[in-house]
RNA sequence: GGGCGCUUAGCUCAGUUGGUUUAGAGCACCUCGUUUACACCGAGGGGGUCGGGGGUUCGAAUCCCUCAGCGCCCACCA
């Protein structure tokens, strides 16, 4: 059988992925092992996989298989969302072109529309994830709106309620006129817009004064129910407390004062309009002010708008610019700029209104969540600075504005009767009416009670997800939240850090007394080249399955990972998976050399060998402590570095060059079994990062047990190493690099045999044979210096070697080069010796640290030493 | 406006609680090389006064102050 030069990505993942799959690996069930669990954060369940995804994914696939390698019982939970803002709007959006209208249809006929268009493209990513490798336990696959999480999350409603930790209250909301829906904060676009600030004039009742005020909105002057000035405002002293008549309407209004007034702004006189501003709002709850509504759900004023009725905010702008200045009562029009909200769907500008929302009272349970990250570290920030952002949110946290004005959702399990304003919570509209009958005097019947239309936030699903997947708020004892949970690592994006992370750390506590994870690692934002987000508009993102299928999993994997440290945003370009694909391919091409060769069972181990084979040993675990202890930290990037280096370079570039038999030669057995096994625990530490590509060529390794697949294969254990053979093996190096360097600056074909001198008083070489072979070196000779004509020397650490000059070598640039190399000495020393004279060092720094100095005295004399005698040999 | 953070090689970033010679890596770049694993390659090389200034210290990329530039989050001035 041979070996495909080339490898095929595209069947391979294929392949490994149904046998993965096949032979349930990715299954987990409780048992005696430690568990390590993961939720995935569930991704909208219509959405399509992209850049971000992948990158959060693969991290989290990276636990798991190691987790998974190191003996765990690894479960990584993956699940949808059902996204209720964003899917309902396509859903509307799906209808309209159909030529329904979402408000002439009912809630369940909609809902219906909704559960179709989900089942249609819903549960698309969950099959791209398996594209990128992901190790999921997919028999568990959750979705948000599933029977038995619905429930969960009305359990936990109740549950809240029953804690008198959910009410009912105003707020003022953002108002969509053209969807006729409310939006969330986060769908609300500010733009900067030119527009208008006109001065008007208010006449003051009992009085011929006027006062003036500035405003962008004149049409909502029949919402006013006051005007306020600052009270240190001098000008407006002796009007505090007066009436003011709002023009047109007639309506007086009292003059208020309040220090949020900014005396440079307009005129520093403002008109209130508490029903459509949220800061009129509130200077409205402070003053006690009355509160009155001039639109209707088009954003057209209302009866209150006197004769205005029926008409856009923006038509009657202009036409009682019109009315205000044939009455005088126009003082000036001014040129401005301000920020407008806009609706992110519709580009509608947004309307401040006042609307009944249901809330959760935060203040009482967030005590844990911020005990257990900031003062004891029970859950680790990876990296640590999102905890001071964590801090501040949760040090000003805000009840929870639990309901939308959605049907796509968790409809909100109150049940209103009698005047619409009495309600009780309960599970469903049947248990709902026992209770209520259990309560009043009256009795109703079933179509006399009607439950709370809104939904509950798409969070409010979410938040609960560590728990309800395993089903832990209905059934809070069961073997599996005992087991899963807590869950042991959160990998998701810094910027749902309030809505999501901190919630899900509250509800843990709040509903189990425990936390939902150990640690959270945050990744950053994927980028392009240019730093822009990777946006549908800018269309800068490229397509993930695209990418997989170009590049494979593997290399896009890498790609991904090469660059990404916890929390640091990813500057991805295409040339991140050519680097991935040109690694897969190294590896691809280490398979195929040691595949090829021939062993002779014969012949004994070269000293060589053993020597090259008993370093990389040293050096493999000597990185892999490294790597473990990267990973313990999370910084994968590094893990990743560190393996890529050590496969590239001291793998293949050192360990295989030097093991390689010669052309036509065979290798010996002892070296080959010690090589395989070495290059299969290379396998195991990148299987994390590569899983398909380690897992096929394992599989061809020449006379290896691969009975146990890698993904259920152990991760190797440390073993002792030396640390000095490691380092022993650096200055090797370093003595090749020389050697081939003089070949070049002498320009000698590396096939051309030299040989090599040193002096006597070396130290001698351990590995003097690898030396031998890698840099063609015929003698190595001990000598002294009176033996032949130096022409070159060179110095590494404590050793000297030489090598014999060929005729005709440009004696002045060899002169040049060594004085300069000994001047540089020189003014080290001189450095050092400062250094060593000062009194204050010698007495303050640590033994180690002084005896350091002392020593670099004598490597640097003795190097000056050997630079002047060969200087002054060539001259 | 309030809060948080960043600034180290052309680019992206390490630098583990101040001390291992002259601050590291990957990529990019330059030179040479098609040798039977790999040109998706090999060998070699150049490149940084650690944003500016000041301070603490025997010693600062690392700690403090200050200035400049950049980014993110929250609020959203009528």
């Amino acid at each position: 059988m041979q070996i495909s030069p080339k490898y095929n990505h595209i069947a391979t993942e294929k392949k490994w992925y149904s046998f993965w799959m096949d032979n349930k690996l990715f299954n987990s069930v409780p048992n005696e092992k430690e568990p390590f669990t993961i939720v995935i954060p569930p991704p909208n369940v219509t959405g399509l996989l992209h850049m971000g995804h992948m990158l959060n994914n693969t991290l989290q696939d990276i636990l798991v298989r190691r987790a998974r390698m190191l003996g765990k019982n690894a479960c990584w939970v993956p699940g949808t969302d059902h996204a209720s803002i964003a899917t309902e709007a396509k859903v509307v959006e799906n209808l309209k072109q159909k030529g329904i209208n979402k408000s002439d249809i009912s809630r369940d006929e909609f809902l219906k529309h909704a559960w179709e268009w989900t089942e249609k493209y819903g549960g698309g990513i969950l099959e791209q994830l398996k594209k990128l490798g992901c190790s999921c336990d997919w028999d568990r696959t959750k979705f948000t709106l599933d029977d038995d999480m619905y429930e969960s999350v009305i359990e936990a409603f109740e549950i809240l309620y029953k804690k008198d930790l959910i009410y009912r209250g105003y707020r003022m909301i953002n108002w969509d006129p053209e969807a006729k829906t409310t939006v969330s904060d986060e769908e609300v676009n500010y733009i900067e817009e030119d527009s208008s600030l006109y001065y008007l004039t208010y006449s003051i009742d009992n009085s011929n004064k006027e006062l003036q005020i500035a405003t962008t909105r004149p049409e909502t002057i029949f919402g006013d129910t006051a005007l306020c000035v600052n009270p240190k405002d001098e000008r407006y002293k002796d009007l505090i407390g007066k009436q003011a008549i709002v023009p047109i309407c007639g309506r007086k209004i009292p003059i208020i004062a309040d220090s949020y007034v900014d005396l440079e702004f307009g005129t520093g006189c403002l008109k209130v309009t508490p029903a459509h501003d949220i800061n009129d709002y509130n200077l409205g709850l402070k003053h006690n002010l009355d509160t009155i509504d001039i639109f209707d759900e088009n954003a057209a004023l209302n009866y209150n708008g006197l004769h205005y009725q029926g008409k856009d905010r923006f038509v009657v702008r202009k036409e009682i610019e019109f009315e205000l200045k044939s009455n005088n009562l126009l003082l000036k029009k001014e040129n401005y700029i301000h920020n407008v909200g806009r609706s992110e769907r519709t580009n509608a500008v947004i309307e401040p209104r006042l609307s009944k929302q249901w809330f959760l009272k935060m203040n009482d349970i967030t005590k844990p969540a911020i005990e257990n990250v900031l003062e004891n570290e029970n859950i680790k920030f990876f990296p640590s600075k999102f905890k001071s952002t964590y801090k501040y949110w949760l040090e000003n946290i805000k009840d929870w504005n639990i309901s939308r004005q959605l049907s796509w959702g968790h409809q909100i399990p109150v049940f209103y009767y009698g005047n619409k304003e009495e309600y009780i919570v309960a599970k469903n509209k049947k248990e709902a009416l026992t209770k209520i009958n259990s309560i009043s005097k009256i009795q109703y019947k079933e179509d006399e009670i009607i439950q709370e239309n809104d939904v509950l936030d798409t969070w409010f699903s979410s938040w609960l997800w560590p728990i309800s997947v395993f089903d832990g708020i209905r059934n809070p004892n069961n073997k599996e939240i005992n087991y899963y949970y807590p869950t042991q690592d959160l990998v998701t994006g810094p910027d749902i850090i309030f809505f999501w992370v901190a919630r899900m750390i509250i509800s843990g506590y709040e509903f189990r007394d425990e936390k939902p994870f150990s640690n959270v690692y945050f990744t950053g934002i994927v980028r392009d080249k240019l730093r822009r987000k990777m946006s549908k508009q800018l269309g800068n993102s490229p397509d993930a399955i695209k990418l997989i299928e170009e590049y494979g999993a593997d290399s896009v994997r890498v790609g991904l990972m090469l660059s990404s440290a916890a929390g640091n945003d990813l500057l991805f370009d295409e040339s991140l998976c050519q680097q991935g694909k040109n690694f897969t391919n190294k590896l691809w091409n280490a398979l195929r050399l040691v595949y090829g060769w021939e062993t002779d069972k014969n012949k004994p181990q070269p000293k060589v060998n053993k020597l090259a084979l008993n370093w990389y040993n040293n050096k493999f675990h000597n990185t892999l402590e490294l790597i473990n202890k990267n990973f313990d930290n999370y910084r994968i990037s590094d893990v990743l570095m560190s393996s890529y280096r050590l496969i590239w370079d001291d793998f293949c570039s050192w360990l295989l060059e030097i093991v390689k038999p010669d052309y036509g030669e065979q290798i010996d057995l002892k070296s080959k079994n010690e090589l395989i096994k070495l290059f299969e625990n290379n396998l195991k530490i990148l299987h994390p990062f590569m899983p398909f590509l380690t897992e096929e060529i394992f599989h061809n390794l020449p006379d290896v047990n691969d009975s146990v697949p890698l993904t259920i294969s152990n991760w190797p254990k440390i073993e002792n190493y030396d640390q000095t053979i490691v380092n022993d093996f650096e200055t090797t190096k370093e003595i090749i690099s020389q050697i081939r360097n003089y070949r070049k600056e002498k320009n000698i074909s590396f096939k051309t045999s030299l040989d090599l001198y040193y002096l006597p008083n070396n130290k001698p070489l351990v590995n003097i044979e690898i030396i031998k072979k890698i840099a063609w070196i015929k003698n190595l000779v001990e000598s002294s210096k009176d033996d032949f004509k130096m022409v070159n020397s060179f110095l590494i650490k404590n050793y000297e070697f030489f090598i014999p000059l060929e005729e005709g070598f440009d004696k002045d640039a060899e002169i040049e080069k060594l004085t300069k190399e000994l001047n540089y000495n020189e003014s080290f020393l001189k450095s050092v010796q400062n250094k060593l004279k000062n009194e204050k060092f010698v007495k303050n720094a640590p033994d180690a640290i002084v005896n350091l100095e002392k020593q670099k005295i004598v490597d640097t004399e003795q190097k000056i030493k050997s630079l002047q005698k060969s200087i002054s040999e060539l001259s």
